[in-house]
DNA sequence: TGGACAAGACCGACTGGTCGGTCTTATTGT
DNA sequence: ACAATAAGACCGACCAGTCGGTCTTGTCCA
């Protein structure tokens, strides 16, 4: 890929992690980018397009920071409680890619009421992300790592929102201890299911 | 308060609710409530000061919704029981003021990076809610309703967290059924401890 | 080796339109 | 008569996107 189309997806990463897509404008990614009109639209046919490439790229990073090495473990309980570190530490602290957070939040937030189509892009990893949970659970279940009595679902959305909910309130207070907090909380939760 | 000034504030709640407050435009404010720059003018000095006056309305539909009755019940941890309840049933999912889901979510979310001194308003609302949930905890702690084992900042923390996530999540899949999941599992959490 | 040619990366003035906000004017109720 | 209220023309700034054109780079043929 072209280098300048690397750097202005690079930059809007950052810009829409920072101010969301809709309150980005086009100047300030171009002078983020460094380059002008011409020069962005011989890559790109409209912000929109710049919005998908963007979704892929921070998807891209997701999975680097929160799934690697994660094929290696056995113990699917175990697997949830590394993803959630990984997440915690890995994911969330790193401000280099998402200055403003996590962009899939943001992105979710402002645009599901505003841009439709374009959020129920975003939402797609949210479900997928919960699906993923929702197996690790039941493979512990069917192997007796946790009782036949556990409600998966119930399991699932919860510790869910918990992530969702430590991801907001870690954009809203920047505070490492709160996070750390309530992510351990979680992940002794499952400890002592 | 003028009816007019009623009005405005009332129609830009469900608006910023919806949109935001950076993408509701004048314009629209203006056409659901029925007036003009010079009527809406005259009451405020800006859509700045219109911010503030629409927090406060916002607030106090909270409280209304949320902690109304909270008064006559002893045991503070039944309090944060019927608290979490009221959040769910009377809160969240009643669509009239706030039809795109919690305003200060929304507020908090695309106000951060953006107009931190507007954000910084909205995230005290916080700042309560975690001082009043954990204030509960210590006084059931200190009645001897909790062990002195209990960690209460960390269990604030992932209360509040999962109440936050579960209402990002039911903005975005706007399903009945995983909000009640993920609020009765924080429920029971609490009847286990 | 060197000149003709083409592809496409890149530039920035410009378009129509919307933004929040101001100001003059008209109407209303007392 | 007078203040309160409302209307909407108007302002400069900014929005996403277009378009005519330049500049760089590589290929082809003589």
């Amino acid at each position: 890929m072209n280098d300048l189309k690397k750097k202005i997806i690079h930059e809007s990463l950052k810009l829409f992690s920072l101010k969301g897509f809709l309150s980005t404008s086009m100047s300030q990614i171009l002078e983020a980018a460094g380059t002008s009109k011409g020069g962005f639209y011989n890559h790109f046919k409209s912000k929109e397009e710049l919005f998908f490439r963007v979704l892929d790229e921070a998807r891209n990073i997701w999975r680097e920071k929160n799934l690697s090495g994660l094929d290696e473990i056995e113990n699917p309980i175990e697997k949830i409680k590394i993803f959630l570190e990984n997440f915690r530490d890995r994911y969330l602290k790193d401000a280099e890619n998402f200055p403003g957070g996590c962009i899939f939040i943001t992105f979710s937030v402002e645009l599901s009421d505003l841009r439709p189509h374009l959020s129920r892009e975003v939402n797609k990893g949210f479900i997928g992300l919960k699906h993923l949970l929702k197996r690790l659970l039941d493979e512990s279940k069917a192997s007796g790592g946790l009782g036949d009595d556990v409600d998966t679902r119930a399991i699932t959305e919860m510790l869910f929102a918990g992530m969702l909910g430590a991801t907001v309130m870690y954009g809203v207070d920047k505070s490492d201890a709160n996070l750390d907090r309530s992510i351990n909380t979680l992940i002794d939760y499952l400890d002592k299911m």
